[in-house]
DNA sequence: ACTCGTAGTGTTAGCGCTCACATTGGGAGG
DNA sequence: CCTCCCAATGTGAGCGCTAACACTACGAGT
């Protein structure tokens, strides 16, 4: 017998470093292997992996035998000696790079259930200092796991350049990056959520609209800020300068905010929300009243959004669908299909209490 | 000649499932094993093996070489066939259950960092709804990875029951959870905290303090309501009873702040920051100002939440600290130290401006 | 009766690594 | 000058699994 039943083994002998010596005697307590189930069992150790790969011609009764011995023995499969045997790891890797941010970790969670249902997992890798040498060590540690696709989470311009360079063998997505320079992508439409919330605020009767971008090295900040000044241009109204120096943090916006307070600035279209909350608090801290002397638009839609003060007028983006898409393109590209792709998803405008018509 | 040089081999040919037959026939695209780069640097596997892991006794010349080989022939180690050879994965297992949420997210980054710096790597999956059938196939998935260690970023008691009669032969380190019922806890002190942000009030001289309290099944909502209760009842003050049904949105916040807006409620102290927000938004709305006619404190300090409206007096909690503690349970467990042991991270107040005294 | 197919199972050979041990060639110590 | 040791490298086995193919029994078709 061995330990008793139910006991769920896991071998500790791994706890050391790779280059100590220790002998490789079979001591009792190493964790059962298929050999031992199928010994068990009564039958092969090929039936036991058919067993628990699902194979169709298994006689249900040993099949059930199999089961038993399983279940008594504790035994759980290797995944290690199963990923070399098959070649195949089921692994997506990811990348990302703001892991804490509400945005990105949706996407993750979403595509770590989109990936289940088609049996796939993820490993992923956050970058805390997005420098080259550090994404690329990312990289390399998925390769090295033999992930079947990467997933790039990480919207900076340079370093989209040097996944470029890469010029892997296996399907890359880039997500919310540039999506013309990867021959697969898939993003939220910055563009057009950039436009509709600049029109939103036009519409309200605005002579124009300020923007406060988010840092200039990510790909979002960018396409954010095109779209506004592409909708001022079609309306035919001056274009302020852009105010850069915006990091997504509410405090960054704080402080910009600080500087958009004087009288003739009417309309705030803020990079994201939680820049938009910082402008908000800048804003009434000189007194300036949202929206009755300045609206404020955000990009996002935090679940907090709502409840901000006043209630934040932003653009929604759809995280699980993002993903849904993501997952996707992953398994057209898997399954051979190789024409460039760029998934698109459409953003929605919420209005709330943060836009009003300047007075 | 194999690609051209500097092309970051990987395989394809695991892209289908493990039951499809497929030739087995060695073509000339596979991905460069340790043999190959042997080969090519005219020394035995073994010695390319020792360069790859560092090894004192290599020729300096000898590595060079094999250096040389592995850039030419674009080799990648096979983690697989390293796992499986030396029975370690060099993995630690993570099962989180609300990723997106800023608290698990910070922890679960702080944490990769902490254990990149050990040598280790981790394996996460987020647990979308909290239930024992979804909670055991995660940490199924992860044993079968054969991870070292378990950290345990869910705090629902019914789950910890089960994480308990798991009985594995692996370290299990529980964060944020019930730190008496895991021989291997870590935590934020809940009950420290939350008796402080009470004091604050009632040093304010609010008669008590209401308590919005988290979802009943977390940890945490327990602790925070405890340390709450304690102090009110050291100090000899009434206790109202808990408003419980939160479920730390601010969205909940809001609904529950409702009805709250009668006058005699002139101290909130809610469960997390983001039902704070709520409260506040439902305060306002109901003609109360915060924090003139009642105070308000929260419970996290999100970066946000010194810009909301009014900047918020919260509880903050050091994620990257815990994260570090953590790793030191997971090594000094590791290193075969037996003890139970409870890491009790300590709070501080943050006093803002939704925080006065009674008028 | 004799193929033939197929359901159900067993046998064998790796996957690409690390481990343990074997082997070599100097340089220090007697 | 011979031994001994150790630095530096090689050899062989095996980790636990899956792939490929071999095999058996049995019922259907002719």
């Amino acid at each position: 017998m061995s330990d008793r039943a139910g006991r769920l083994w896991q071998s500790r002998r791994g706890a050391r470093p790779y280059h100590v010596t220790m002998s490789r005697t079979h001591h009792a307590g190493r964790p059962p292997t298929m050999a031992d189930v199928a010994a068990r069992a009564g039958v092969s150790h090929q039936t036991v992996s058919r067993v628990l790969n699902d194979f169709p011609s298994i006689r249900s009764e040993t099949r059930d035998r199999v089961l038993a011995a399983i279940t008594e023995l504790g035994y759980r499969r290797n995944d290690a000696a199963r990923r070399l045997a098959s070649a195949r790891s089921g692994l997506l890797g990811v990348v990302a790079s703001a892991l804490p941010q509400f945005g990105p970790a949706s996407i993750l969670v979403g595509l770590e259930t989109a990936a289940a249902q088609e049996g796939y997992r993820l490993s992923s890798v956050n970058v805390v200092d997005v420098t080259e040498v550090r994404f690329t060590a990312a990289v390399e540690q998925l390769l090295e796991q033999a992930i079947e696709a990467l997933v790039l989470l990480v919207p900076h311009r340079p370093i989209l350049h040097v996944a470029h360079a890469l010029d892997l063998a296996i399907p890359v997505i880039v997500v919310e990056g540039d999506l013309t320079m990867t021959p697969l992508s898939a993003g939220v439409d910055n563009l057009q959520g950039a436009r509709v919330a600049t029109r939103h605020l036009l519409n309200l009767g605005h002579e124009t609209v300020v923007h406060v971008a988010g840092p200039a090295e990510w790909l979002e900040s960018g396409a954010r800020a095109e779209g506004w000044r592409l909708e001022l241009e079609a309306s035919g109204r001056e274009i302020p300068a852009i105010h850069w120096g915006g990091d997504w943090s509410a405090r960054s916006g704080y402080l910009i905010g600080k500087s958009l307070a004087h009288a003739d600035t009417t309309a705030v279209f803020a990079a994201n929300d939680q820049m938009a909350l910082g402008i908000m608090r800048a804003l009434a801290e000189a007194g300036r009243r949202v929206p009755e002397d300045t609206s404020v638009v955000g990009f996002d839609d935090l679940p907090e959004a709502q409840y901000f003060t006043p209630p934040l007028t932003t653009v929604r983006q759809p995280f699980d669908e993002l993903a849904t898409r993501v997952m996707q393109l992953i398994q057209r590209s898997l399954a051979g299909e190789a024409e460039p792709r760029v998934e698109l998803v459409q953003t929605s405008l919420v209005i709330r209490s943060s836009t009003a018509p300047p007075s």
